[in-house]
DNA sequence: CAGACGTGGAA
DNA sequence: TTTCCAAGTCT
């Protein structure tokens, strides 16, 4: 087993070319690159930069967190969107500090078993948290391997098997290196081999890519995403917490009525996220974010 | 396993 | 203005 044929090119091109992002310095914490991880899904790291800095702030530790309520996890989440997101965290920094003595599991099926942490985000807290040897495969890791090893734009809508099987043949074998080796990939497919005019000029590995070589067909087959936004009970339970969240003390129910007009689907959303545990229903009648 | 789950900026 | 997209997870 070597590295792989873009190894050398992909791991100079990062060191030349990385972001200095917070989490990526040197004594970042383990706990710091988690929650850099957890804010990281699904969410811009231009939005995710002041949020994390802000947490990181207020809570240094896993203990810090836990010894808060659920609640505050949630307002000072604030806009970042996906608002479950904070409340696992929380969860997470409990089971942290109840089971795990505070201190950040290091190993992948631990960290895979605490709350909010998926198949990537596990991998990638063992790797570049503790530089492990594992196969980091996320949106722009996919969007690389599809263009440069499968000759397609896209990658398949839903994460494949043999995608993870390509991810982890192309891993270093040297566990420092194939930490490098994920995270330089991640950046490559964030800043060069983008989804929208991807950059190849700038590329390292252009002259080994498979859909450069094919002339860099269009994605063939149906329309990739079609996620509205205006009018699901997303944007309604989005409207409902940001009350709650600009609030100091408890609200009224009138206060949530007054942000949606159809009732039917606002009690919905307001039930869903009762259900969620990211409302607290008063027996007083009012509502608050979770104590 | 397809769908739910926020939000805002760029094209 | 509308569409697309951003370091996924959970059910």
């Amino acid at each position: 087993m070597s590295d792989n044929p873009y190894s050398t090119a992909v791991l100079a091109w990062y060191e030349a070319n990385a972001r200095d992002l917070p989490w990526r310095e040197p004594g970042a914490s383990p706990w710091s690159i988690l929650v850099s991880e957890i804010m990281l899904q699904q969410t811009p790291v231009v939005r995710v930069l002041p949020a994390w800095r802000a947490w990181m702030e207020r809570w240094p530790t896993p203990s810090d967190l836990a010894k808060d309520s659920p609640g505050e996890a949630v307002r000072m989440w604030d806009r970042l969107g996906y608002p479950r997101r904070a409340l696992r965290l929380h969860a997470c920094a409990t089971v942290i500090t109840e089971e795990h003595d505070g201190v950040v599991p290091d190993d992948h099926a631990t960290l895979l078993a605490l709350p909010g942490i998926g198949a990537y985000t596990a991998a990638a807290v063992a790797s570049f948290a503790f530089g492990q040897r594992h196969a980091i495969l996320d949106t722009n890791v996919r969007r690389v391997l599809a263009r440069a090893e499968t000759g397609i734009e896209y990658p398949p809508k839903t994460q494949t098997k043999s995608e993870v099987t390509l991810a982890e043949s192309l891993l270093p074998p040297e566990p420092s290196v194939a930490a490098r080796w994920g995270v330089a990939v991640m950046e490559l497919g964030a800043l060069v081999c983008t989804a929208r005019s991807p950059k190849c000029v700038d590329c390292p590995i252009a002259n080994q890519c498979a859909w450069t070589a094919a002339g860099r067909p269009a994605h063939s087959g149906p329309p990739r995403r079609g996620q509205t936004y205006a009018g699901t009970d997303r944007q309604v339970r989005g409207r409902l917490l940001a009350v709650l969240r600009d609030s100091a003390v408890p609200v009224p129910k009138e206060a949530l009525d007054a942000v949606w007009d159809d009732r039917v689907q606002r009690e919905r959303a307001l039930d869903a996220l009762v259900v969620d545990g990211l409302v607290d229903p008063l027996e007083d009648g009012r509502y608050a974010l979770p104590s």
